[in-house]
RNA sequence: GCGGAAGUGGUGGAAUGGCAGACACGCUAGGUUCAGGACCUAGUGAGCGCAAGCUCGUGGGGGUUCGAAUCCCCCCUUCCGCACCA
């Protein structure tokens, strides 16, 4: 492939030439600052948002459909008259800088700069209409300042907590978030990963459940595939809570500070069922229970197993059922009925209580574990059809039906029970209805270097201190020690560690915990609206005038850890009354949910090669640079939206780009030859009505593919108008009639600017556009000039083609059956026939259905 | 197991109740060029046929309809989430 079209001699004058033609239009757009967002400006707003990427190295063909997507809506929303902010930055803490660090003996600061230049140096070189005045880099102190303030501001607001708790752990990679565990394994490096209990900042995420699930109402804009899981993740169940008493520890304790084994179940109408009580091996009961029955050193056995059990089995069904008893009874509220408690494997301390009542009868669980020990199995649920049949001792009925052997509450149907039974228990004080949700507090720490320093600091006089905002940020030491990677070069480094406590002003310590990055991309969103404000986080003005974000785009991956926590921040800043987005409407009332950050989401789809996602570790990357120094960035953007719908995934070929480049190729030499003849007036005025049909046609299909983000049909449609362009330029032979050619191909500019933005500038100075076409204003289509005068109609005989005729658009039905009629191949298969039924389609068809 | 998405030529994909395969890639033949992974023209779902044309055809089976890739029911396959959540 040349890269230098022009050099050899020989060549046709004024070949393709990509390189020339797009660093010409970079600097041009640079030094315009064409894509600079202005926040006073007449049109409406738009903000479109790209997840911003984490600055690793290079670049690849990946990144550049990810990113070409956004920028097509960018640009052509831009075109059609919006003040569109399209900023770009870099998530740059987090582990890969640490990792290069340690591999390269470098320092991740250094590392993370080389990178981020390249980055923005690559990301250049594709022509991406982002806003550069608004970079944001998070590991940039001026940055991370305002992440700190964050923490600061939610701690003294009660979000933010200390907790020991017990947290994910990777040999390698320490602590780890519930959404870097993929099957029981780090998701960076495949390693097992086991339990460990640690002290950690926990962010009271499930405070906001409730609004986090209810806010989901208000995304109509998102796929309901994200909204599904986040839903799932919130995980909200409506069941009860019931006290069993446990007589065995309660009796040696005075009155009114007598534990209760209380348990949450959603299924509380089969409580007569209850045949014993299963509570995890760690409850806060279990070791007084197994005092209370002789069982305490079985009872520690049986943890010392569980805990190992954790880490071997991934998969809960591959566990098998296992339980000790613990040698005491708790009594049922309802019956009085003595059970025996078990401490069991399969009953989790995290959620819930972490005590279940076990039914075999009607919970799989309990049966599998019942049927194992010998429990007895009884039935208190009856289906309402009486006919089917039911053998609880065989197989739970986990079905919802009728109340059997349940005292006063027999024949009740699940809700009516669960209410009495509900109301039952809060008039006995042993209960109530109750709400639970399988969303848990969010662990804010990380036991790294490269990460927003935790601005906390530990006094052994005054505990633990936030740091003032007068003294943030918190910077991160200079210089990193990896000369021991098993532990954070913070925690080793006693210079950095030393401080005064902000209360006492005694000497303390800080913490040496950084921050989860999801917290540092919790809210970049935010800064973009306002991103040098050296005095406030933001200015809570400019927020307003740019939020909420109108269309994110993004990988799925983030479906619910960094969306849910955006919305986490965004839902609390709000209420602290720091941010607000929601405008009161005409009577001053706040809209209830109106406080989401993205009011449309796109889940952009993968790129794959050779059958694998395109990876730097799978090896098969196709580099960014390399593609546009031999192809171009135009062909590539062509090729990464042509591909395939944009929300699916794409196989990256390099015979798709190659003909992504021939298009391009013939759309410039067809410009080269319009504009090489001279501009007169057209002399045939057919072929020019052809050539006008022809853009209106494509003018609206263009348009109505792009706010549908059908990339891909568009650029089709841009084919077929090409296609069309040279047909009538071959036919027109000659040169004494190039006018519609001109305005043909300056719109061609105009529809192919926002897909290969430097080539379609370059068209558009060929033909005089005012300006530069990424300012131009977007075509608009005559729907008049898209009516035919003639249509060709399909004629169907019993649903099958049968012929094909050519009537004025405006015909009859009339006209059209009788001009079916009279078709000789529709004629054959209506003789001998009687016709019961005509039916005109208008525009459409023409069927005969016959007997 | 539960939930979600998908299944159309040799390939990527179009068509969301009305001409299946737009637009590309690939392939075949011809042309053009000193040469080219350049360009142009024509053809290209399968089967039958000299042809006009006919039959079949959107994972499989059934249904609704004059008409189904599209809507409904059952089944199969693949991918992706979640998974002892009480």
């Amino acid at each position: 492939m040349d890269t230098d079209n022009t050099a050899r001699g020989g060549q046709r004058a004024g070949r393709y030439n990509h390189i020339a033609i797009e660093k010409k239009w970079q600097d041009v757009w640079e030094e315009r600052g064409t894509f600079v967002a202005a926040d006073s400006d007449p049109r409406p707003k738009l903000y479109v948002l790209q997840m911003f990427p984490y600055p690793s190295g290079n670049l690849h063909a990946g990144h550049v459909r990810n990113y070409v997507i956004g920028d097509a809506i960018a640009r052509f929303w831009r075109m059609k008259g919006y003040n569109v902010m399209h900023p770009m930055g870099y998530d740059s803490f987090g582990l890969p800088a640490e990792q290069a660090a340690i591999d390269r003996k470098i320092q991740p600061a250094d590392w993370i700069e080389q990178c981020i230049s390249t980055a923005r140096r690559q990301f250049k070189r594709y022509g991406f209409s982002f806003d550069w005045t608004r970079e944001v880099n998070t590991s940039a102190p001026d940055y991370y300042r305002w992440t700190q303030w964050l923490f600061t501001t939610f701690y003294r607001q009660g979000l933010v907590y200390r907790k020991q708790i017990e947290v994910n752990w990777c040999e390698e990679h320490g602590v780890l978030a519930n959404d870097e565990v993929k099957d029981g394994a780090c998701w960076r490096c495949d390693r097992e990963v086991s339990k460990k209990k640690m002290a950690q900042w926990l962010m009271r995420t499930t405070d906001y459940a409730q609004d986090l699930l209810e806010g989901l109402d208000d995304l109509p804009g998102w796929t309901q595939r994200v909204v599904k899981l986040q839903t799932n993740w919130i995980g909200r169940s409506e069941g009860t809570h019931a006290d069993f008493a446990v007589p065995a520890i309660t009796d040696s304790c005075p009155a009114g500070e007598q534990p209760v084994l209380r348990i949450y179940t959603t299924r509380v109408d089969t409580i007569f069922g209850c045949t014993f009580m299963a509570v995890a091996p760690d409850h806060p009961l279990a070791e007084a229970m197994a005092a209370a029955g002789n069982m305490s050193d079985k009872l520690a056995t049986f943890q010392e197993e569980c805990a190992s059990e954790d880490v071997r089995f991934k998969v809960a069904e591959e566990k098998p059922k296992r339980g000790i008893p613990l040698g005491v009874n708790c009594i049922n509220p309802f019956n009085g009925e003595e059970i025996p408690v078990w401490a069991t494997n399969y009953v989790v301390s995290d959620f819930g209580t972490g005590a279940v009542m076990a039914v075999p009868g009607h919970d799989s669980r309990d049966h599998a574990f019942a049927r194992e020990y010998g429990l007895p199995v009884r039935q208190v649920i009856r289906p309402a059809d009486a006919a089917v049949e039911v053998d609880v001792q065989r197989e739970a009925y986990t079905e919802k039906g009728l109340s059997i052997n349940s005292g006063d509450f027999d024949n009740m149907d699940f809700h009516t029970a669960k209410a009495a039974m509900d109301n039952w228990l809060m008039h006995h004080h042993h209960g109530e209805s109750a709400v639970q949700y399988r969303l848990r507090d969010w662990n804010m720490g990380r036991q790294r270097f490269w990460g927003a320093p935790i601005p906390m600091v530990h006094c052994t006089a005054c505990g633990w201190q936030p740091v003032p905002d007068s003294e943030l940020p918190v910077r991160l030491p200079a210089e990193a020690d990896y000369s021991d990677i098993r532990v954070s070069p913070l925690a080793n480094d006693e210079d950095w560690k030393r401080t005064k406590c902000p209360a006492c002003g005694g000497a303390a310590e800080r913490d040496t915990d950084t921050m989860t990055t999801f917290m540092c991309s919790a809210w970049y969103f935010l800064r973009f609206c306002d991103p040098h404000n050296d005095n406030a986080i933001f200015d809570p003005a400019k927020v307003a005038a740019w939020m909420p974000v109108d269309y994110y785009i993004g990988g799925q991956e983030h479906a619910v850890g960094h969306l849910l926590y955006s919305r986490f921040i965004t839902m609390v800043l709000q209420k602290l009354g720091y941010l607000q987005l929601a405008r009161p409407d005409f009577a001053g009332e706040l809209p209830k949910l109106g406080n989401e950050p993205f009011r449309r989401l796109f889940n952009q789809g993968m790129v794959y090669k050779d059958g694998a996602k395109m990876s730097k570790s799978k090896g098969n990357v196709v580099s960014s640079d390399e593609l546009a120094d031999e192809y171009g960035a135009d062909t590539a953007r062509i090729f990464g939206l042509f591909g395939g719908p944009a929300d699916q995934d794409l196989e990256w070929t390099t015979s798709g780009v190659e003909g992504g480049l021939r298009f391009l190729r013939r759309v410039y030499r067809l410009a080269q030859a319009v504009s090489a003849a001279p501009n007169l007036e057209d002399s045939l005025p057919e072929m020019a009505e052809n050539a006008v049909r022809a853009r209106h046609r494509a003018v609206a299909g263009v348009s109505e593919d792009l706010c549908n983000w059908r990339f891909n049909t568009a650029i089709a449609k841009q084919m077929e108008y090409l296609n069309e362009l040279e047909k009538l330029w071959q036919q027109a032979d000659g040169n004494d009639h190039s006018g519609a050619f001109r305005v043909a191909l300056t719109s061609f500019a105009q529809l192919l600017s926002p897909f290969a933005p430097h080539i379609a500038e370059e068209l558009w100075e060929m033909f005089d556009g005012p300006g530069l076409c990424a300012d131009s204003e977007w075509p608009i289509h005559d729907p008049a000039m898209l009516v035919e005068s003639t249509l060709e109609l399909p004629v169907q005989v019993n649903g099958k083609l049968r012929g094909r005729i050519t009537v004025a658009a405006a015909a009859s039905a009339e006209d059209c059956l009788a001009a079916a009629r009279a078709n000789e191949d529709v004629a054959r298969w209506l003789e001998g026939v009687s016709v019961i039924k005509e039916i005109v389609v208008p525009g459409r068809m023409v069927t005969f259905v016959v007997k």
